[in-house]
DNA sequence: TTGTGGTTTCAAAATATTTTGAAAGATTTG
DNA sequence: CAAATCTTTCAAAATATTTTGAAACCACAA
């Protein structure tokens, strides 16, 4: 495989998964495109690898700066703007994490408890208040492994830990 | 908050959440509304109780069985199917689990291997390739979390764990 | 101030996904 | 076997999401 090949593969295939979590094909892709950029890409250089139009490129962009996961740099003597991605991958697994945490699992925690105190005077209602709380357990859980993931400053120990469970 | 209006707001937010892990509502407003139902329901039960239709109904209870997360029961002297959930949320999360990482996780591994294996002759090649491989490991991550998931039998051994990092 | 080179916005168009509903397919019963 | 009852399928309709591109905007230089 030429590396040609390879960048379109991947770019192709971070897209693809991207899609199945939520988060659009341009985005995604540009993600990727800066992710391999060994430098910093104008608006242009991204618009035309991926071929997508200015609108596009500019909107996903900016969504990817409020995600955390690239930044705006500017060059000397240049007027218009570059991208470039965070590489420190630990560090966008982070973020993403963070991100994810802040809208997502939240709001579903605090919608659990207060589901949770809902009277259990029917069958149904006790059946309903089982199923919250075994809920809020598994939210609970996912909660913590974010967490882990945002605090670790370095992984070993978690993948030291992860071992025993192979 | 009355049971139908905490019944009604725990089938919304499930949806709403659903849909933001690429599930679509219906299949994620089913899977709700049998996980609190105390008795199994059938076809035209959750068509009413969704405002769904025929089709719909049909093909996103098929989902759920796929995914494991609910089965079709059948009642002696009755001609019609009915559905009822895994009540066991652990259980549930360790099917999502495995249907994830085999449908998601194990592609993309695949996948960073054959590209991390590219040769390194450029600048843009070695960024490549790094960077390729702080994906590895990142992916890495998730398939063992998910993996703890799925052979933990019981959770107590990883919420101590997980303390560590709290 | 105006012109130039860039970025952002957003309504409309394109595309993708979900849902519908009627027809075809099963399966049980008389 | 035919009728009755229920399930599945799938093309078309509805809906939702993404993308486009032209206009508005912005910042700087002359």
């Amino acid at each position: 495989m030429t590396f040609d090949e390879a960048k379109d593969k991947f770019i192709h295939t971070w897209g693809t998964l991207a899609t199945q979590w939520g988060i659009n094909r341009s985005m995604a892709q540009l993600h990727a495109l800066l992710l391999i950029a060994p430098q910093p890409l104008a608006t242009e250089d991204v618009m035309e690898q991926l071929q997508i139009s200015r609108g596009n490129a500019s909107m996903n962009l900016r969504d990817l700066m409020d995600w955390g996961l690239i930044y705006k740099q500017l060059k000397p003597g240049e007027r218009r703007e570059f991208f470039m991605a965070e590489k420190d991958i630990w560090k966008v697994a982070r973020q993403v994490a963070k991100e994810r945490r802040r809208r997502e699992i939240t709001p579903v925690v605090e919608v659990l408890n207060e589901l949770k105190m809902i009277s259990t005077d029917t069958p149904e209602a006790k059946e309903f208040q089982r199923v919250m709380e075994g809920l809020s357990s598994v939210v609970g859980f996912a909660d913590n492994t974010l967490n882990a993931v945002i605090k670790a400053e370095e992984n070993w120990l978690m993948g030291q830990f992860l071992k025993v469970f192979r």
